[in-house]
DNA sequence: TGTAATTCTTGATTTCAATCAAGGATTTAG
DNA sequence: CTAAATCCTTGATTGAAATCAAGAATTACA
């Protein structure tokens, strides 16, 4: 599944996924409600969902504020915590059974130095998600709930398939209550 | 003042500075109210602030929603429209005399290629911009105006010297009226 | 430097989403 | 399969920020 994946990167030739791909050597079957990571915690993995749901969020002293999904076949981590190795702000919990591939920051960084078209890859991924956020900063801007409930439709029509209601609302900054009336 | 800051990224050798930095070579001064690109345009260069301020916003019919700002020392581009080589949903705007340096998105695929050392710091800068925009994302799911202003108070305090207010007031999602009564 | 344009502040009013509340539907898990 | 928990919907009310408005302060530029 994840091989697929990596066959289908046109830079890589088998060489490259027959190096990458042993890497990610850990298994994580997480139950719903099961953490995958708690905030205070240093991200040590990119994980790659097999299959499952999971959300991330940002838990505060008034609520617990939804910053994203993970569902099969995306790349998941608390990015900030992984990359600067300081404690994450963000805690990533499954929402069913969800099973995922791991390869630890140490094993990864090596292997961009290494080969330097798996660097490439992960800078070509850094820029897909870079961008995603730039749209989604847009998409908190919008004055409007319809219309932010909207843009979601249109980009991420599958995530109302895969997530109940109340974490979508609380991903378009609207309470569960106003999502119901506009939907 | 390039020169100065890329001499002291730690990856580089005087080399590589010296590869890199004759790259830079188209030299813009926007006066104020300028744009260095408007809505529909695709983007061709990434630039750096030698001097001035400049807003980057999203025209919709309702409003000019703000989504950044760039000063000096700051890299600056429509990043989704380089990357994808798309139009530019986004305008640059100069918000006084402003002088920037440039380099073609050509050239610096070219010299990332050929010195992994610069793919290397371009993903790290990327890194960098995705761990604050994840930051970002968060402030402005905040519900209370009050705590989006004091994060970004906490976090680039020097906007508010060099910024209009009602330019932050969109970027933090309120009203200039809003803004004016809880600072 | 002086004048026009722009930006900021403050007050009064309105609007729309949050909150509070309760019943109904769906999902989970034993 | 059933009971319990969770989640969703709908209505009534409240509250906080947007809007509207006007005057003051600041900034631009000729």
């Amino acid at each position: 599944m994840l091989a697929a994946l990596l066959q289908q990167v046109p830079l890589f030739t088998p060489d490259d996924v027959e190096a990458f791909l042993p890497l990610w050597k850990k298994r994580y079957t997480v139950n719903r409600g099961d953490f995958l990571i708690r905030q205070g915690q240093v991200e040590q993995y990119l994980y790659f969902v097999e299959s499952g749901t999971l959300r991330l969020y940002l838990p505060t002293p008034q609520e617990e504020i939804c910053v994203g999904f993970a569902y099969p076949n995306t790349l998941l981590t608390s990015f900030p915590s992984l990359v600067t190795q300081t404690p994450s702000q963000y805690c990533i919990q499954s929402l069913r059974r969800s099973e995922l591939l791991a390869i630890s920051k140490t094993d990864f960084d090596q292997i961009q130095e290494k080969r330097p078209v798996i660097g490439k890859f992960w800078r070509l991924e850094l820029e897909k998600a870079l961008a995603g956020k730039i749209e989604r900063e847009v998409d908190l801007q919008l004055p409007d709930p319809a219309q932010r409930l909207e843009r979601l439709l249109r980009r991420s029509p599958h995530i109302f398939q895969l997530v109940p209601r109340k974490y979508i609302a609380s991903y378009l900054r609207m309470t569960p209550e106003t999502l119901s009336r506009i939907m």
